[in-house]
RNA sequence: GGCCCCGUGGUCAAGCGGUUAAGACACCGCCCUUUCACGGCGGUAACAGGGGUUCGAGUCCCCUCGGGGUCACCA
């Protein structure tokens, strides 16, 4: 096989949809595992759509991700310019050149003209397509609207009778008929190549040798192939790849909000969780692996995996994930990255943030989850009387206040305010005391955070709180239960 | 509506004519434990339906149903 050569052509819209990114994945890892040329070209023939700095957006998260091109418009390359706008003057010598053999036409019918017919059409319950109003001119004709100025569009004249077929490397087999297909229009009446001909073209002239994209683009690879054959191009191959969705009904589309690659980031979401995950959605390794560097994705990758059925977008999993690299994160960039989060929940002041974030690793899906877990270390919650009472660990409302009490003589006595010491006076006072851990820790750390759960038990949250704040907590809970 | 594609547990997904129909997430239970989390163990749960072909069908064919895509001077 001749050396491959593939290609990411991303709209710049100002967002990375993730849909877009797990094209660009595949697309990189079987370019890779090719030993190919893996191509970023921006395809922006629609200026009524252009935005300011969305080239950097695609630029940016593809690095991020660990997406590199080998050619594109930031480094150049064999073929350039990569970047569709400024090629615009090569597709119409193609548009001509497919007039001339009879593949395409001039158009001059408006907007409006067309509105109506298809109106009238589907009154009549008719399914409309381009009735090839314009193919009926003659040369002269022709001649005459071009030269009095009226704007026109080229359109492509498809076979009415016939079947066109490929091989799809995903889907395999794919035939339609020709009379289904609809006479698309190749050059806009501003000159600018419509998406469909520009990628032929593009396509072709940059040598690329397999076309992964999306399957929405399934139905009408037939008339892109007429097209190729029309204008004497060998036809690439094909990998369409499964709809990501959103539920079993709706993709997952830019208008969710939370489709997009910035936002699971702001999140608190992991690069490396994030592209692990995507990589399964529609496509498996055949083994049971489901942890992968981007090296191991290089390697394990295949067509065969991809799937062919759309695969629904699953957060929870992708939190799985996300929870999971965070657990095995280096304990020091684990700290670097939660940082942030403690600040903003705590203020800057606890104890030791460090041993926070030890507690917290373990306990972290997504970094956005933090404020909330540990809100309770600027301000107690009002303590709901009922929490004192846990059958299993031997608490209860008649307990509670002896517990209490024996947790403020114990901790009375400890000094030096480290873990180890609060746990040494409150586990040996306990057992002298004669009683289960549980009587007097559950209601111990109740009385500390007023809450059901929290990370980190008593002696932990004694600890961080400081010596202060652990005894002006435990005094106000005590006047609360004797209220 | 025409055309195209898809259809294994709630989700991802293995299976490519003969299996007790994997595994993961989620969920539930148990263990560990001063709560929670982590970790360990176990459990509930699927071949859309109907016809064929075959000794034998989740695997092949047909129909029905369900879902998605596409029918723009958007990409």
């Amino acid at each position: 096989m001749a050396q491959v050569r593939t290609r990411f052509a991303p709209s710049p819209t100002g967002f990375m949809h993730l849909g877009g990114l797990r094209t660009a994945l595949y697309c990189y890892l079987f370019t890779r595992k090719h030993d190919g040329k893996f191509i970023l070209r921006i395809e922006d023939t629609d200026q009524e759509r252009y935005v300011e700095g969305a080239t950097d957006v695609i630029y940016d998260t593809l690095r991020g991700c660990g997406i590199h091109w080998d050619e594109g418009p930031d480094i150049g390359g064999p073929v350039a310019p990569y970047i569709q706008s400024e090629r615009k003057d090569s597709y119409l010598p193609f548009a001509k050149q497919l007039i001339e053999s009879g593949d395409a036409y001039y158009c001059f019918c408006t907007k409006e003209d067309l509105a109506h017919r298809r109106e009238a059409v589907e009154k009549e319950g008719g399914t409309w397509k381009y009735d090839k109003h314009c193919l009926r001119l003659t040369s002269e004709e022709i001649q005459e609207k071009l030269d009095a100025g009226i704007p026109y569009v080229i359109r492509q004249n498809t076979p009415t009778t016939g079947d066109s077929s490929f091989d799809d490397l995903v889907y395999g087999h794919i035939a339609a008929p020709n009379d289904t297909l609809d006479d698309m229009v190749l050059i806009k009446a501003d000159g600018m190549p419509t998406y469909n001909f520009a990628n032929v073209v593009d396509d072709h002239t940059m040598g690329i040798t397999h076309v992964i994209r999306g399957m929405e683009y399934l139905s009408s690879t037939p008339k892109y192939n007429l097209l190729y054959k029309a204008l004497g191009f060998p036809i690439p191959e094909y990998i369409h790849l499964p709809t990501v969705m959103r539920d079993s009904k709706h993709k997952l589309s830019k208008r969710d909000g939370d489709a997009y690659y910035s936002d699971f980031i702001k999140k608190g979401y992991l690069t490396e969780a994030l592209i692990n995950y995507l990589a399964l959605v529609g496509w498996n390794p055949g083994d049971e692996r489901e942890f992968f560097t981007m090296e191991e994705l290089i390697d394990a990758f295949s067509v065969e995996g991809i799937s062919k059925s759309p695969a629904i977008f699953n957060t929870n999993k992708l939190t799985w994930f996300n929870a999971e690299y965070i657990r095995r994160m280096d304990p020091d960039d684990y700290f670097e990255m939660a940082k942030p989060w403690f600040n903003q929940a705590l203020s800057g002041s606890i104890q030791d943030v460090r041993r926070l974030a030890e507690l917290m690793q373990s306990r972290t899906e997504v970094f956005s989850g933090i404020p909330e877990m540990i809100a309770f270390f600027r301000e107690r919650p009002e303590i709901d009387p009922e929490l004192y009472v846990n059958k299993k660990q031997k608490s209860s409302a008649e307990s509670t206040p002896e517990a209490l009490a024996l947790s403020v003589s114990l901790l009375e006595g400890v000094s030096d305010w480290t873990e180890t010491n609060i746990h040494e006076a409150l586990l040996s006072g306990i057992k002298e005391a004669g009683m289960k851990n549980g009587t007097v820790l559950w209601p111990l750390r109740i009385a500390l955070t007023g809450q059901m759960s929290t990370p980190g038990g008593a002696i932990e949250i004694a600890y961080l709180l400081g010596r202060e704040e652990t005894f002006r907590r435990l005094m106000s809970a005590m006047d609360q239960l004797t209220a």
